[in-house]
DNA sequence: AAAAAAT
């Protein structure tokens, strides 16, 4: 079948390996990861913080907080004779001046990712085939599928030409927003379809048709919008997942996901289909595969997958009020300069149950679990994002994809488990929560706690997972351990 | 069971 290469930074350094005859073609390309400072949304973060202690400090920010860029191997396969050059700027790429200087300008961006600077010649590139794209976390995935529908719109035609699904109405808005500040000056269209009110409101049969160029928002609400034919999808060229593996997945959106492609490609055979996500366990991996047909593909070895400006810690605590004594004597009372924080927990009872305890001991924290009403839930994102709050409790409606560039600390409240099988670990879910920290390279911590024997085998099973040893915390009770650890991982 | 959104 196809041919895999590896780009790594010893490969050659321009242009794709000859064709080889008849079959399919290899990309072997290397592409450095200097990882553009992503200073606009950070300037502005920090300007608005009310405690000192969360700011970045200018001076040592890219000392302290950007790592080296990671030499990270991505295997490319493509197939069929195209032949697709990586982009070592953004002007190889032939975009419109408005994009390029969407980019440079309300981006700040300088160069291409790694990531981008593969896939999105893959994506701009005709006969514009269809791409499995996977990437490490905070690694600039969102870029690639903004860009690549912004490109790919024609400014000229007044109908939605490109339709984004994701999982979480929280993560539709992100995307937008990105959306509409890095085509600020192409005059391109965008809609938001995601829930409005909270709570069976049907106010979609009144609503005028969607004629916005590009729509992103969550399944359910791109379904009912297609059904009632106030989305068409005449016009439409690309058609991006993000979380790809959580949309196709089973246990995720896979009916609703098959569903919105298959009804597009009823009226519209030549649809582009974008798939993009940090993880791909072996069985979406093999289900998606039997979806998109002709596709190029992009992947990353699981044991590469581990960030390594991210140190990961685990903590041997007793019972359960050790666990809030953990995080309330040796994390929010020395964390004051680390940064934000999230803690993930499993369920929304024990998100409430945790936000309880803090709040009574004087802590200042906020809650997001998908059992709040819709409001509250925007304005608990918009405050965190903001930096009015430090510590975020979240269950995992905030596990993927969460781009706050301030987070240098993730807690595992409770360790991700398969809910089939709780003596599974959920490693897909655990490499996203961990993933909330260190965004483009930066230093970040995780501590994972571990009250019981069954939590140290699902600990162990990851660390085997992913081929990386997660130190341990000598002793929950002192706070030298937790010193010694925040410090070796570039926070204090 | 987290989540989306509808029944």
């Amino acid at each position: 079948m196809a041919e895999v290469t590896e780009t790594t930074a010893a490969s050659s350094s321009e242009g794709q390996k000859p064709a080889v005859p008849e079959t399919k073609r290899l990309w072997s390309d290397e592409v450095d990861d200097e990882e553009v400072q992503p200073s606009a949304t950070e300037e502005k973060a920090v300007l608005e913080l009310n405690v000192d202690a969360l700011a970045i400090d200018e001076n040592t920010k890219v000392n302290k907080f950007l790592d080296e860029p990671e030499d990270s191997r991505i295997q490319a396969v493509t197939t069929g004779d195209t032949p697709y050059t990586s982009a070592s700027t953004f002007e190889d790429l032939n975009l419109s001046p408005e994009l390029l200087k969407g980019l440079y300008v309300e981006m700040k961006f300088q160069k291409p990712s790694k990531i981008q600077a593969i896939s999105l010649p893959m994506i701009m590139t005709p006969p514009y085939k269809d791409l499995i794209a996977q990437a490490h976390n905070g690694s600039g995935k969102t870029t690639c599928f903004v860009l690549g529908m912004l490109s790919r719109v024609d400014p000229k035609q007044q109908s939605p030409q490109a339709l984004c699904i994701c999982p979480t109405r929280e993560l539709s808005i992100q995307n937008m927003e990105v959306l509409q500040k890095m085509g600020k000056y192409t005059g391109i269209s965008s809609e938001c379809a995601v829930p409005i009110e909270s709570r069976n409101n049907d106010r979609s049969r009144y609503r005028p048709p969607i004629s916005a160029q590009v729509v992103i928002g969550t399944p359910g609400t791109i379904k009912r919008l297609m059904s009632q034919k106030k989305l068409g999808v005449n016009d439409m060229k690309v058609l991006v997942f993000d979380e790809a593996d959580h949309m196709l997945a089973k246990d995720g959106f896979q009916d609703d996901s098959l569903r919105i492609m298959k009804d597009i490609q009823r009226f519209n055979s030549h649809c582009q289909v974008l798939l993009f996500s940090a993880t791909f366990d072996e069985t979406v991996k093999n289900f998606v595969s039997k979806v998109v047909k002709d596709y190029n593909q992009l992947f990353v070895k699981k044991e590469d997958l581990s960030l390594e400006s991210l140190k990961q810690y685990k903590v041997i605590l007793p019972d359960e009020l050790a666990k809030i004594r953990v995080v309330k004597d040796r994390i929010l009372e020395l964390g004051e300069n680390i940064g934000q924080i999230i803690i993930f927990v499993n369920t929304k009872r024990s998100a409430s149950m945790l936000h309880t305890s803090l709040v009574e001991l004087g802590y200042e924290v906020t809650t997001i679990h998908g059992a709040l009403n819709l409001e509250d839930r925007d304005k608990i994102v918009k405050e965190f994002k903001d930096g009015l709050t430090q510590v975020l409790i979240s269950t995992d409606v905030l596990a993927r994809g969460f781009d706050q560039q301030q987070v240098n600390l993730v807690i595992n409240y409770d360790l991700p488990v398969k809910y089939e099988n709780q003596s599974e670990p959920h490693y897909e879910v655990y490499l996203h929560r961990i993933g909330r920290a260190g965004r483009f390279g930066r230093k970040g911590a995780v501590f994972n706690f571990i009250m019981t024997d069954h939590d140290l085998m699902i600990m162990r099973k990851i660390e085997s997972y992913f081929n990386s040893p997660v130190a341990e915390i000598p002793s929950w009770g002192s706070e030298e351990g937790f010193k010694v650890a925040l410090k070796e991982a570039g926070l204090l």
